[in-house]
DNA sequence: AATTGTGAACCTCTTCACAGCT
DNA sequence: AGCTGTGAAGAGGTTCACAATT
């Protein structure tokens, strides 16, 4: 276990001590601006049209990439297709990753539909289910399996993430299942905060809350930025 | 359009200039608590038990309620039924919602299927595709209609919310044609920022990076919470 | 004795502003 | 001249700690 004690050095840059959650979804979002640039044969974008595309300040595009190394030329701007790879290795998106799927409903169909996700270097192994009638065949190419060979394939796969896609009442059950076949990080769309080993993430994401909180800016005119 | 000028005076609370996002996130959490309790028959939670269920500080929870109004009892706690119904109120859900959905596609589908959805008080009005073969038959007591129709069936249900469930390419026109509709409200599954007219909320679900934040914490170690 | 409500301290993230390169 | 990189200032959100209340 490497824990988080590599502040400096592993990628020549100068990782600062803790970076923020929000700075790493911006990275992810300045991504998707280099590469479409990168298809438009851009070579150099500034910190202000990363910005622009993105709804940030400028100054905040800067900060977010000065804590990952330095990729701009003073005058020019940054590098696209340079940094765009960058970023990609910072995320830990220069490989794919295989997954497993548990719950072969409309959302677990959902996500091995959504192309994006293939084409950002996931690919969904497996899928799992309970449902006897779901077994056996597979859906675009995704077979589906009964839970019992979960650990067999997360094993054979050397899987290290899960997408939880089951109703609440059995999220939790899934969730143990796929700590104990050695998972590292879970994707949750399941109705309820889920109970993990430590070393385990978990991501939830919950459309009722979403729901919510638009509802609440809707109605009250709330006035803080959503995204 | 009743400004954010609406401080105090209202809910008879004292709200505060600006309540954070964060916050209301909470405040729907809690809900959730207390939906349990009160089946439960509690009749009275002090803002620690409330916190534990939530991996937050009870200051933290007391502080979120504090916004809206004094609804605790010192040395007691807050009364389960009273608080939970107060925070649907807060949240503007103490009344149905009637929602339309464009995309009638596994996500779509997801989300005509998500129970909680329901039970929360929203309820999909109906459902637009382009797809000729999925028009007209209904999925789960929600029909399907051909995009012309999206005016229409917005007015006469006096919907105000929208989503989109739609391919990236298309987000954006669908966006507009709800904004012309007259919606409020958009929750945003597209992998594309939308660009709407001042006065019109969107709230983006992007699956992407949600996998790809995660991977980040899994693979660097990142220690940050993840919730 | 227990627990709330809240000002103040603290911490974290964002923006400013400008020196330093190209 | 243009734009980055960054220390310092500013804003915003969280936690502390304690007086007030039941």
């Amino acid at each position: 276990m490497t824990s988080a004690a590599e502040r400096d050095g592993d990628t020549g840059g100068r990782e600062r001590d803790q970076i923020s959650l929000s700075t790493i979804r911006r990275l992810s979002r300045y991504y998707r601006v280099l590469e479409t640039a990168a298809e438009e044969d851009l070579t150099h974008i500034s910190s202000n049209q990363l910005a622009e595309r993105n709804g940030v300040t400028s100054a905040q595009v800067r900060k977010d990439l000065s804590y990952f190394g330095t990729f701009g030329k003073r005058g020019l701007g940054y590098p696209v297709r340079e940094l765009r790879d960058e970023i990609l290795h910072i995320l830990g998106m220069d490989h794919q990753w295989p997954v497993v799927l548990v719950g072969a409903g409309n959302i677990g169909r959902a996500m091995i539909d959504y192309v994006e996700f293939r084409r950002r270097g996931f690919f969904i192994v497996a899928a799992f289910d309970v449902d006897p009638r779901k077994l056996g065949i597979s859906y675009k190419g995704v077979p589906v399996f009964p839970m019992f060979r979960l650990p067999e394939v997360m094993q054979t796969h050397e899987v290290e993430i899960g997408i939880v896609a089951v109703p609440a009442l059995s999220a939790q059950r899934v969730c143990n299942q796929l700590a104990e076949s050695g998972v590292k990080g879970i994707l949750n769309f399941a109705h309820t905060r889920l109970i993990v080993p430590p070393g385990i993430r978990v991501r939830t994401v919950d459309m009722s809350i979403e729901m919510e909180t638009l509802v609440y800016v809707v109605n009250k005119n709330g006035s803080f930025p959503l995204d």
